[in-house]
DNA sequence: CAAAAAAAAGATATTTTTATCTTGAATTAT
DNA sequence: ATAATTCAAGATAAAAATATCTTTTTTTTG
C-alpha cells in the first residue's frame, strides 16, 4: 500500500512533529537511529520533503531538521501524494484497473471502508493534530521510541 | 500489501475456479488476455502455481489450466503463502518492525481490523465457496470479465 | 508416426525500489 | 576568518520485482 520510502516519511515527520521545533534541530543521523531506518536512505527523503515544503531545515552546525508551525498544518495525505501519489494508495487490492462499487471486485467491500478511513485519518488532520492525538493515545514511532515514550 | 504476481495469481485462480475443470481446461493466452495481464509472466507465476498443487495442468492439444476438485478445496491465503509469503502481509503499516497492541503504530487500531477481515475471508474459505460467493453477489475479476457477467 | 499444440524449464532483460557514496554549499561557533 | 558541522545535490550501486525469450518436454490429433 505503502512504499517503505513513504513510510520513513512519514514516522520521520511525526518524530519530528513530536520531538523537534525551531530551537530544537535534529540530524539525520539522530532521526534514522530513533527510527531504525538507513540513514542515507533517509537523508534523501528528507531532502525531498524539505524542498517541497513539508520539513524545514538549516545547515550547519546545531543545524537540522525540523517542523515549522506552517510544516505542522500539512496532513499525513500530503507526504503520501509527495512520495508515492495518490494512485498507487488507491489501487485496487488485488490488482482491477477500474474496482469500484459498480464493478466491486471480490474483496471491495472489506478494502473500501479500510482506505476510507484511513484517507480520512491521513487527509483530514494536520500533522499538529495527528501528533497531539499519538501522544495522547500512546502510539509508537518505533521501538526505540516505544521504550522511550515508556520511560518518560 | 500484496504483489502484482500475487493479485494476478489470486485472479487466475478465481477465473479458473469459475471458467474451468477436468474437461475445460484454458491456456495462459486466454486467461491472460482476460485478466488483462502479462502473458509471460502469468505464464511463470501458473508454472508455479501447478508445480505447487494450486493449480492444475496438462500439456499438449487441448490442453492448459484448470482447477481440480483438490485445488478447489485451497483457500486464497494457501496463494498468498506461495507467492508472497506471510510475512509481506503481516507487515505494521507504518513499517514498525513490531507493531501490535501492545506498541500500536498510529493507525493500528484501524489497519488490524481490517487484515483480520480479510485474512479470515482469505483463509477460512474454500476457493469453491469463495467463488461461489463471488458468482452469488456479481463480483467481477477484471473489467473484460465484467463486461462477459453482465452479458451472462 | 508425424506434426501441432501447449506447458515446463531455464536463461535473460527491464524497471522500480531501495540504498549508498562523493563532492559541494551553507551556517555557525570559536 | 576559519574550521567544523550539517544539509544539498548529483552520481552510482545493489536488490527486488516485473517481464520476456528460447528451448525442451509432453500430449494429442490427424
Amino acid at each position: 500500500m505503502l512504499s517503505n520510502a513513504c513510510k520513513y516519511a512519514i514516522r520521520s515527520i511525526l518524530y519530528l512533529s513530536i520531538y523537534s521545533d525551531k530551537t530544537n534541530k535534529i540530524g539525520v543521523k539522530k532521526i534514522a537511529e530513533e527510527l531504525e531506518t538507513p540513514q542515507p536512505f533517509l537523508a534523501k527523503l528528507l531532502q525531498q520533503l524539505t524542498k517541497n515544503k513539508l520539513v524545514s531545515s538549516t545547515k550547519g552546525p546545531n543545524g537540522g531538521f525540523y517542523l515549522s508551525d506552517e510544516n505542522r498544518e500539512n496532513s499525513i495525505w500530503d507526504i503520501v501524494e509527495n512520495i508515492d501519489g495518490v494512485k498507487k494508495f488507491n489501487q485496487c487490492f488485488l490488482g482491477l484497473s477500474k474496482c469500484e462499487d459498480a464493478n466491486p471486485c471480490p474483496v471491495h467491500y472489506i478494502a473500501a471502508p479500510f482506505k476510507n478511513k484511513i484517507l480520512s485519518d491521513f487527509r483530514d488532520k494536520s500533522i499538529a493534530r495527528f501528533t497531539s492525538e499519538i501522544i495522547d493515545t500512546n502510539k509508537v514511532l518505533s521501538l526505540k521510541d516505544y521504550d522511550a515514550l515508556k520511560l518518560d
